[in-house]
DNA sequence: CTGAAAGCGCTTACAG
DNA sequence: CTGAAAGCGCTTACAG
């Protein structure tokens, strides 16, 4: 593999005088500049990561400490990573990996990643209310960006859904629709437990827009178990007064949920209406479901903005500015489908 | 942040006993260890990853060339990213991610990693039967495996899923439970016409059981969009003798499939029976489908071992050793689930 | 406008 | 059993 030292020996000059070209940090002659650019491209050369590594301490690399997948669920996290490899790509980064389990025999991922210098900044996705790893990071003065909502906001930058307002805004809708019996279906209990940050945003958003409206809106947690689901599905329905409408935000469950009402009869949207909450649009195979889609481009874009702003920002600016870093909370688009009809 | 020389002072030793404590490759005596270990505990110490790969052209890094999600298919490689960072994470490596549009301003991504050594090898996703990626992967002298079967076997160790395989034995299972017009629903076309390795087995599978049972199977490509998809189901239920069976290799399609054709009146497996060929188990959403799955996990750790194995012997054994390096082909296993009948 | 030199943090022959 | 020294391939003050 040619090295600098290779490239300017083609060229004529020192190394130096390459490393400047590639920089761009210096003035060059017109003459010198094409003479090393056309030995760049005679010999294929790209600098050595390591070696440009040791020496400048940025790597060009973005780790993506992926969430452990929760059962039942799709793998969020891998859908989130063609938009964040993009996003990152487009800034002159790439991705780096970290599964929550990962790291293998080299101990955990995150931590290791940041203290060896693989990367110069970790993206944090699947984040909790009150994430660990965020204040573990601060520590080590190490860049993060928090794909979700933390408990505190001004802990690091973060991007996010407004999941506050998506529950809201599901609910609302069945309730402008007349239904005066909904019912808020959220996560997986796991999800919830372990105060996933989505999780509890949703719930609090179901919670907000009950107070908001004076109506009772139960929330019942969803089931990664599609058995365990239809039962739970079976008790809402069996009641004395059933709901006549729900708003869902386990995206995966629509189809089952969907196939469960018809299969006791109830038709989507004459007797049930129905919201999804944060699903990807493959989701629903075809079906024509009123939703809130999750908006990964969107997502993807501004935590890697995000992250790039941390990480050129590392240092130099005081605490202030790094903990008032930036947040990007956006706002929920409601696609109108065939799955709300009129309270009966 | 500790580097190595921090470590030997804080134990009273040269820096380079610290480096030997940590790759083993020295007798050290037990007070020694002990006082290094104690050390690197101490002061949180990761030896830095640019200097190591700098000095040992090691990164323990390896790269994974994803493909563009082809139109209308979910990103199969978001759903391999887990499968592959535990089996990376057990060798000892992480896995940096690489998006077949990446780079951004930095030209295309693999060759770019390949050549800064950014990685130590690449695993190729989405690979085609002449993958251009493979020979220009064996130019540069950089460790690939590839996850699929290209047409030149011995070009690089491979892993997949014996496609032609899955293909018969779905055919036969129809066959065997006395189909006699049954259809081959093939990958989307975009995938046909690139050529991508499972799109070309997987036919290439069926057209060999049709020889085979002496039967006529046609093929037909699916659609990544489901509207033209119905259409497609019309133009094939509506002929004179429409089939009783079909044979899908496009798993994100199996719902809509089997709502279009309940919206035909058609029963399944009462009018016609299904097999679906590579699907993950989020897929079906708990649809009880007659089946053969995507391994995802035997895939991943496969094609992992040849990657780490092409690392490993890079350089040494002689080209021979290289070619035939390793190849992994999967049996299919059926699920036997509720979408196969015998023929009416 | 360009070059010579130091040094980033490691690993590994070389020496004892 | 342990240490001193060279050098991996870059970048960037320092010098002219």
């Amino acid at each position: 593999m040619a090295t600098i030292k290779d490239v300017a020996r083609a060229a004529g000059v020192a190394p130096s005088t390459v490393s400047y070209v590639l920089s761009g940090s210096r003035k060059i002659s017109a003459e010198t500049r094409v003479a090393v650019q056309a030995a760049i491209e005679e010999l294929g050369y790209h600098p050595n990561a390591g070696a440009r590594s040791l020496r400048s301490t940025r790597t060009n690399v973005i780790a993506l400490a992926l969430p452990l997948p929760s059962r039942g669920y799709l793998p969020v996290g891998g859908r989130f990573t063609y938009g964040l490899g993009e996003a990152a790509g487009e800034h002159g980064y790439d991705l780096l990996l970290i599964t929550a389990a990962g790291g293998g025999s080299r101990g955990p991922g995150l931590e290791r990643v940041a203290r060896s210098r693989l990367a110069d900044a970790a993206v944090l996705m699947g984040v909790e209310m009150e994430d660990p790893r965020i204040g573990a990071m601060r520590a080590l003065g190490f860049p993060v960006a928090v794909l979700g909502r933390p408990a505190d906001e001004s802990a690091a930058p973060w991007a996010d859904l407004d999941w506050e307002e998506a529950a809201a805004a599901s609910v609302r809708t069945l309730h402008d629709a007349g239904h005066r019996r909904i019912c808020y279906l959220a996560t997986v209990e796991d999800d919830i437990r372990s105060r996933r940050s989505y999780s509890v945003r949703g719930i609090d958003g179901a919670d907000r827009i009950a107070a908001e409206l004076g109506a009772q809106i139960p929330v019942c947690p969803s089931s990664g178990d599609p058995e365990e689901l239809r039962r739970r599905l079976d008790a809402l329905f069996d009641a004395e007064r059933p709901p006549t409408a729900l708003a869902v935000q386990h995206p995966a469950a629509i189809p089952g949920i969907l196939r469960h009402l018809a299969g006791r009869g109830l038709q989507v949207p004459r007797d049930v209406s129905l919201v999804a909450i944060g699903n990807f649009p493959e989701d629903l195979g075809g079906l024509d479901v009123t939703r809130i889609e999750l908006p990964v481009q969107e997502m993807s874009a501004a935590v890697t903005r995000l992250a790039v702003a941390a990480i050129e920002g590392a240092g130099d600016p005081g605490p202030a500015a790094r903990s008032s870093a930036g947040h990007v909370l956006i706002p929920p688009r409601i696609t109108r489908g065939g799955t709300v009809a009129p309270a009966p």
